[in-house]
RNA sequence: GCCACCAUGGCUUAGCGGUAUAGCACCUCAUUGGUAAUGAGGAGGUCGCGAGUUCAAUUCUCGCUGGUGGCUCCA
């Protein structure tokens, strides 16, 4: 007999070779809806048998680890489907993901139409309702399962250790190489939905075969998965690809290029705003602007490093004509240039791809002291960088931007107290615009790479520095190796987006090796030169990157402070036209951005079209407004307020927006939205 | 860069081997209307670009450009 404790802390005894199913079945009852088991506290299934006395207690689908399970479990399904619908798809592998699961497989490319017939058989399956059974086999057995399929016995060969087996999971005449825990039968796996078709790389390698990658969900009800499909519903509709065309934010156009965003007035709205806001920081601690050029000599970045390192991700060198034609007359090859040109043989100008060489550059056209640290330079510079064209998507993967960059000059006594400075303007701006959802990263350098340039004790106290300013933060951090830039260490500022993706926006980086390789100095103190330490800094990351993610955040229903029209003022009649010019008028007065339609359309039609372009504030006009110099608000959401005093509402409006508010708040909500 | 899919007036979209729908937006006229579409009329497209097949191509084939979903990459 054995002791198994539950999870109320009752102790049953039973006949050893109980199951997990029996247990909790005979503690719960029939319908206890798990789907499999921790065993002192290790994921098992329910067939387990157990041998000893232990604890036991039951996963439900609903929990963390139960829909990790389940989507495990689909992933199976999916493969079975696929292979008995395909019988030459060969299975490679299929994981639980966070939003669902995917299987990839080698196999002759399916389109999405196809997915249809897929899921279907997978709930055909679901339907029949296989048991799920679980096989332990030795090394020469399990190979023996899988030796038609090159990728299962790759697996097999990498993970196993020689000699050793593993286990197989079995449904109906299928199986599949696995670990485990599984449902116990199929029939839990009814609600499945296929989303995607896409590729990927056998074992993430480029340089492998490309196989066919199925994406689904699963949810354990039907209910659940409704809900799931219509939050990605929802979410495809804060989309700043389309919110930025519906909105008229910003234009892509093919014929100027790929990834090159074009501000449209009304998008440069908010971008100005927000550089306003960051600007007004950067005096407060006592940063310094400055301007430089969008091109640098490439001796520039032979210097930086920044051109032997990243010449594949580089807008093409600029070679002056003359020069070009020498070449040309010579019979010089385009490969020839190009050695010539790393060689450092010929010169030529590249479009810059980082901020930091120029601001060196500036440090160092004068003698400094100690006296002049830190000095602190900042510039709403635009890079341009060549990213690979099927990695360009909207505003937040771009070859051009610009970042809120800055450089910060300083002794090494002052790092941290610098750090902790751009950390803290970090917080200021996430705060005021509710971007809570974010993690800290502290990007080390990957002890086991060479891409990282200096000297490793420099790199130490970088590193040092910037764990304990992280520590300092009073947020949740996590160290990352391998994420280091490869002139310094990092600190990363990761905003999870209401899809749940994630973006790298404000970052701080401690860097050693420019102040090396430009040789810079300054004089201490004690008479002697010292070489200072840069700090590299971009609370935003970039404004296109970042208004992108803000479009999401705000699903385009911006703060007052931040929308590009704020009023849109709205005549009954064309009686009230004059009123509305005076309203209009007194706004702008007070720098306010309003836009009015006395046009003959009827009320109605009029906020229906406007409610599209998300003011902050409707203003309705009419006989009762103009009579006693009052104005109706409509508020985003269908709130109204009436006859509120022309002058107390100019008021209330500029209060709201210099406080920046986070919503707009004149209009008390009433009822639940009906947005 | 790789794989798959997609590309029709400003936007959304129908369609097909014989140069093309419809709605919104736009313009004109009438309407003076109180919080999610007043009515009538009008104008607007060499169907992304280039080549090929064909008597004929927006429709089929190939190439290019751009987009979407992924992979790889991201100073």
């Amino acid at each position: 007999m054995i002791n198994v404790t539950l999870p109320d802390g009752t102790i049953n005894e039973y006949a050893e070779g109980i199951t997990c199913a029996e247990v909790i079945t005979d503690a719960l009852g029939r319908k206890h809806g798990c789907l499999a088991a921790f065993v002192d506290g290790v994921e098992k299934d329910m067939s387990t048998k157990l041998s000893s006395s232990c604890s036991v207690e039951g996963i439900l689908s609903v929990s963390e680890e139960g829909i990790h399970i389940l989507r495990h479990s689909a992933a199976h399904l999916l493969a079975q489907a696929v292979t008995e619908l395909y019988p030459g798809a060969l299975p490679t592998i299929g994981p639980a993901i966070e939003r669902g699961f995917y299987y990839d497989f080698k196999m002759d490319p399916i389109t999405e139409a196809d997915l249809k017939a897929i899921q279907k058989k997978m709930q055909f399956l679901a339907k029949q309702n296989a048991v799920v059974e679980r096989i332990e086999l030795n090394e020469e057995d399990l190979k023996s399962h899988f030796e038609h399929n090159p990728y299962k016995l790759e697996i097999i060969n990498d993970k196993l250790e020689d000699g050793a087996g593993s286990t197989i999971y079995k449904q109906g005449e299928w199986y599949d190489l696995c670990l485990g825990p599984h449902v116990p039968n199929l029939s839990r796996l009814m609600f499945v939905k296929l989303t995607s078709v896409s590729s990927a790389y056998w074992r993430g390698d480029q340089e492998r075969e490309q196989l066919v990658r199925i994406y689904g969900l699963v949810e354990p009800t039907k209910d659940a998965l409704q809900a799931t499909l219509k939050n990605i519903e929802e979410a495809k509709k804060r989309d700043h690809r389309k919110l930025g065309k519906d909105l008229q934010l910003f234009h892509i156009d093919e014929e100027v290029g790929q990834g090159l965003i074009l501000w449209t007035p009304r998008g440069s709205i908010i971008r100005q705003e927000l550089q306003d806001f960051i600007s007004f920081h950067l005096r407060r601690q006592g940063y310094s602007q400055v301007f430089t050029p969008h091109v640098g000599k490439l001796d520039l970045y032979r210097t930086s490093g920044h051109f032997p390192y990243y010449q594949e991700s580089q807008y093409p060198p600029l070679v002056e004509k003359d020069l070009m034609r020498k070449l040309a007359d010579e019979g010089c090859s385009c490969s020839e240039l190009a050695n010539l040109m790393k060689s450092g043989d010929i010169d030529g100008y590249m479009l810059k791809p980082m901020n930091c060489p120029h601001h060196v550059k500036i440090y160092s056209s004068q003698a400094r002291s100690y006296r002049d640290l830190p000095l602190r330079l900042a510039e709403f510079g635009t890079v341009y960088r060549w990213e690979q064209s099927g990695e360009i998507s909207g505003m937040t993967r771009v070859r051009g931007f610009t970042q809120d960059d800055a450089h910060l000059f300083v002794t090494e006594e002052q790092i941290a107290e610098e750090v902790l400075g751009c950390i803290e303007l970090v917080q200021i701006i996430f705060d005021k615009l509710g971007m809570t959802d974010y993690r800290v990263r502290v990007g080390l350098r990957d002890p086991d790479s060479d891409k990282y340039v200096g000297q490793s004790e420099g790199w130490d106290k970088a590193e040092d520095a910037c764990r304990s300013a992280a520590q300092s933060l009073g947020v949740e951090w996590t160290e990352e190796e391998g994420e280091a830039a490869f002139y310094g260490p990092k600190i990363d500022f990761v905003v999870r987006d209401v899809i749940g993706r994630e973006w790298q926006l404000g970052t701080v980086q401690v860097d050693y090796n420019l102040p090396e390789r430009f040789d810079l100095l300054y004089k201490g103190n004690d008479g002697e030169m010292h070489r200072p330490v840069m700090i590299h800094r971009a609370p935003f990351g970039s404004m296109e990157r970042f208004v992108g993610v803000l479009i999401e955040h705000f699903a385009g229903k911006f703060p007052t402070w931040l929308t590009p029209t704020q009023c849109h003022i709205i005549t009954i009649s064309e009686k009230h036209k004059q009123y509305a010019q005076e309203v209009a008028d007194l706004l702008k007065e007070k720098e306010i951005r309003v836009l009015v339609d006395d046009g003959d359309d009827t009320i109605g039609k009029k906020i229906r079209t406007h409610r599209k372009m998300q003011p902050a504030y409707m203003v309705i006009l009419g006989e009762g407004e103009a009579e006693n110099r009052t104005v109706s608000l409509r508020a985003r959401n269908g709130d109204q307020v009436s006859d509120l005093p022309l002058d107390q509402f100019v008021d209330d409006l500029m209060t709201e927006i210099s406080n920046k508010e986070p919503q707009p708040c004149l209009v008390p909500s009433q009822q639940q939205s009906e947005d």
